[in-house]
RNA sequence: GGAAGUUUAGCUCAGCUGGGAGAGCAUCUGCCUUACAAGCAGAGGGUCAUAGGUUCGAUCCCUAUAACUUCCACCA
């Protein structure tokens, strides 16, 4: 055994993890002898790197998986990439851009060629950067969005979903991005509040007679303006309905059209109406069978449509627009206006709404049995409030726009004829048409959203569509571990994903956690450059307490801060079960220690073990809970509390003394509390656990210890549950209690040594624990006696729950002050006694409270009372 | 406009569908007590946002109010 004075988590972390990865023992097996349990990793972007998200993620995911794989369960954690189409399209255009090479010059295949030689060198950067966190999972599944298998999967799901009609192509507004030049999803759309400006602009009637004025923010879109709407019911605008209008700019003339969809009191009440560049226009042009004129190309620059301003950008367009406007005298009023602007969540450009041929999955029939999947419980959101959201979106989600005018991703399998015209969606290739046999057949250009693959992950990860053994075995997965942010991306389209493609739901459980944030709880963000690299944290303090103060005080769903002050805290923490175990170890050398069941408890092991016991009942409900904060907190405060502070104390006497068989009982009992507190704490803090547990000793019986990370997690033994005993005990621990606060108030030295007087009726449970009193409170002779008189004179005394205790202290002995400090003690039992009698006088309390609690209180009011006869008496001593 | 969350000690946060308020850090006072000063012992500090209600009893449940945060919608 060779333990330094303070823990250095350098010195075995890497190590512990290479043995780890060595062993297979992250490696989970089909096994119809165990009870299956998957996670699924959310598998990171293979653009970035390890950021404080993924930590929290890793941390709770390893933690329950760790459990998990205690408990006897085949646990499988399995991780992977995503190739996250449009992210990784973006960062690698932009390093071109760098070297002056554009997509254009690679051409399609070239840039392919480029974007997988991205993914090889970023890739698994961010997988050994998980290592560093000390996650558990199963490499050997290791899965890519765009490997084989799970390209398969999307192959599959696309032409079932074509099949059934639930994938269409249609000409619809959908969110454009002009930066990105693809289309969006909904909910890849940021919305930011702007100042802008409402321009007010009239247009003339075509007859020359009064016009009307229209608002709006976005004044280049009249171009492709091909009506103006009113209110049906505003009267002031009835006579205009049918009549036909001038369009400024331009040499067109459109109608004026009554609809609904006009509100009366906002702006003019009269509605520029441009199908092509706005969601409500389009729909209003739907009714009244307008003409959709798109005025604007892919890269947001004005198109031939646009007559004089075609080829400008759109918002040097909007200028020129403006100024021409103003000449003309069409700009009645320009007004500030604060409005919500769309912006690409990839590169924050602000999206256009355009009419565009997209490829689109329909939503509805989705929709209805994954919102059920959740009211019926059989998907569960922990919290559970997440689940309102969760329906909020479902209940009201579009159809989803799936394809994107990308390079990077999964292509989309439909083919078109240029003999026939005939389009192909098949699981194979296809050679040629199946209708007139031409071999003229073209791919769709577009690649799918990056999420449609992601929404497979649970399964197509363990090769669905083949009924492969993982398949079977593995699916559906347990638990799903990730952040509030991407329900809408992610989780809730892997429900209806599973539900609709494999007939189940994906998973059981969604344990949702909250964002890490900065020290002033600002969101962490490269712009703001307050990130914290979970590997420098790492490099300084160690992946165990990292993960620790990831842990500690959080409460589900909750956002959590950053600070190195928790991490020092956890820091602390694990040196000190670092030092506890070193005590335990020095003391063990050159014994053999005796089996825990083979051995007499003192009152003292009794009194540990009761709290050992109970740690573990309630630290395994709480990790069967998801509230990992509090079961943490729970494994380490009786480390520190009760093992550390209280237990390892009380087992000196025996261990220094003369008696071999206490002290062979004193280290069979620290050396199985410590085992089981190693094993409590292994799934939050794995390294530094699994470096103690090495060096443990061998106990008798035992002849080979493995990894912790196999050992079986402790169970709950109610036969060592020693509830009285452990109640009994703390009478003598309330003694020391006392005694040490005694010497505090009248300034004697902690280490000056003391005689003890007492009168008690637990004679025989002092006696026995005389020396842990002795040592623990400073004490150099306990003496039992019948009276205070007994103690002599200039005593400080103190009534206790089942002695009165007396210390001489000569000198230090200040009457006025005693008889301040017994008088404070007095009013305080005093008080005590008044709120018990005050429930118990009561009637309503008597009666309707459970009797259980009336009884408590009346054992209350017979305790304090008899404790303050004692106290009063002592006051008169003085 | 709709929804959700938060409000507890100086700071950061826990608090098990109601039965005497907890932790870490910070503060104060003593201690290098042969595992640990990354520590030990002792202590101070809270009308649990406000106002009502239900209940024998409310930090917890209900209603309203206020402040902050977030998500969704998008009235041009």
């Amino acid at each position: 055994m060779d333990m330094q004075k303070t823990y250095n988590p350098k010195d075995f972390e890497d190590r512990i993890y290479a043995d780890w990865e060595k062993s297979g023992a992250f490696r989970a097996e089909v096994d119809e002898n165990k009870v299956p349990f998957t996670i699924m990793m959310p598998p990171p972007n293979i653009t970035g790197q390890l950021h404080m998200g993924h930590a929290m993620d890793a941390t709770l995911q390893d933690t329950l998986i760790r459990f998990k794989r205690m408990q006897g369960y085949a646990a499988l954690w399995l991780p992977g990439c995503d190739h996250a189409s449009i992210a990784t399209e973006v960062k690698i255009v932009e390093k071109m851009k760098e070297e002056g090479v554009t997509k254009a010059d690679l051409g399609r295949d070239g840039f392919l060629k480029r974007a997988w030689a991205w993914k090889e060198q970023y890739g698994n950067r961010i997988m050994l950067q998980q290592r560093k966190m000390g996650t558990s999972c199963d490499w050997s599944r290791q899965a890519f969005t765009m490997d084989e298998k799970c390209s398969k999967a999307v192959r599959e799901v696309f032409v079932n979903l074509y099949n059934k009609g639930l994938i269409y192509q249609g000409d619809r507004i959908i969110n454009w991005c002009p930066c990105c030049k693809t289309a969006l999803s909904d909910a890849e759309v940021e919305y930011a509040e702007e100042a802008g400006s409402f321009w007010h602009l009239k247009y003339p009637a075509a007859d020359g007679s009064e016009g009307v004025t229209v608002a709006t923010t976005r004044p280049e879109t009249m171009l492709g303006d091909t009506a103006v709407a009113v209110n049906p019911e505003d009267e002031r605008y009835t006579h205009l309905v049918g009549k036909t209008l001038k369009l400024p700019l331009t040499d067109r003339e459109i109608p004026v059209v009554a609809d609904a969809y006009v509100d009366k009191e906002f702006g003019t009440g009269c509605v520029k109406i441009t199908p092509a560049h706005d969601p409500n226009d389009f729909e209003v042009g739907k009714r009244h069978r307008l003409e959709v004129l798109r005025v604007m190309n892919d890269d947001g620059t004005m198109n031939d449509k646009a007559g004089a301003y075609a080829g400008l950008d759109r918002y040097e367009a909007r200028k020129k627009i403006i100024a021409d406007l103003k000449e003309q005298g069409v700009l009645v009023k320009i007004e500030p206006h604060v409005h919500n602007v769309g912006h690409c969540y990839r590169c924050h450009s602000t999206v256009e709404p355009i009419v565009s041929k997209q490829w689109f999955v329909k939503m509805e029939p989705l929709a209805r049995p994954a919102i059920n999947a959740v009211m019926k419980n059989r998907v569960k959101f922990v919290p559970e409030r997440f689940s309102k959201i969760y329906y909020n979106w479902m209940e009201n989600v579009r159809d989803w726009c799936i394809s994107r005018q990308l390079w990077w991703g999964h292509r989309i399998p439909v083919w078109y004829c240029a003999d026939c015209g005939k389009v192909v969606c098949t699981k194979e290739d296809p050679t040629e048409c199946p209708d007139c046999g031409s071999k003229n057949l073209t791919q769709d250009e577009d690649v799918l959203d990056t999420w449609f693959s992601s929404a497979l992950w649970p399964f197509s990860t363990l090769g669905y569509p083949e009924e492969t053994a993982d398949y079977k075995y593995f699916y559906p997965t347990d638990v799903l571990v990730t952040g509030y942010d991407i329900i809408f991306f992610w989780v809730s389209r892997m429900i209806f994903s599973g539900i609709e493609h494999t007939g189940k739901v994906p998973f059981h459980d969604v344990l949702i956690h909250g964002i890490v944030r900065d020290e002033q709880g600002r969101k962490m963000s490269k712009s703001l450059g307050n990130g914290i690299d979970p590997l420098v944290v790492i490099e300084k303090y160690g992946a165990d307490s990292l993960r620790l103060s990831l842990l500690t005080g959080v409460a589900p769903g909750n956002d959590t801060r950053y600070s190195d002050a928790k991490v020092e805290a956890s820091r602390n923490f694990i040196n000190k079960l670092w030092n506890a175990s070193r005590f335990v170890f020095m003391n063990a050398e050159g014994n053999k220690i005796p089996a825990i069941e083979s051995v007499k408890l003192s009152p003292a092991d009794k009194w540990i073990i009761s709290h050992l016991e109970n740690c573990i009942r309630e630290v395994t409900t709480n990790l069967n809970k998801y509230e990992l904060g509090v079961a943490s907190d729970l494994a380490m405060s009786f480390v520190w509390d009760d093992f550390c502070d209280w237990y390892i104390e009380l087992s000196k006497p025996a261990l220094y003394g003369e008696d071999e068989d206490k002290k062979q009982s004193a280290l069979a009992v620290l050396c199985f509390v410590l085992e089981n507190a190693l094993k409590l704490l292994h799934p939050f803090i794995p390294f530094v656990t699994e470096e103690i547990y090495a060096n443990l000793p061998l106990t008798a019986g035992v002849k080979k210890r493995g990894s912790i990370m196999t050992a079986s997690f402790p169970r709950y033994n109610s036969k060592m549950s020693y509830k009285k005993e452990a109640k009994a005990f703390e009478g003598v621990m309330e003694i020391i209690k006392a005694v040490r606060a005694m010497k505090k108030a009248v300034d004697c030295p902690p280490a000056k040594k003391v005689e003890l007087f007492v009168v008690t009726e637990s004679k025989r449970l002092i006696q026995l624990n005389k020396d842990c009193v002795m040592r623990l409170a400073g004490v150099s002779r306990v003496q039992f006696v019948d009276s205070a008189a007994d103690a002599g004179e200039k005593t400080v005394s103190q009534v206790t729950e089942i002695a009165q205790i007396y210390v001489p202290l000569g000198e230090l002995v200040d009457i006025e002050k005693e008889k301040a400090r017994l008088t404070a003690e007095l009013e305080r039992l005093d008080g005590e006694i008044a709120r018990a009698e005050g429930k118990l006088a009561n009637e309503n309390f008597v009666n309707k409270a459970p009797k259980k609690l009336v009884d408590d209180e009346r054992e209350k009011v017979n305790k304090y009372r008899a404790m303050k006869e004692k106290c009063l008496a002592q006051l008169k001593e003085l």
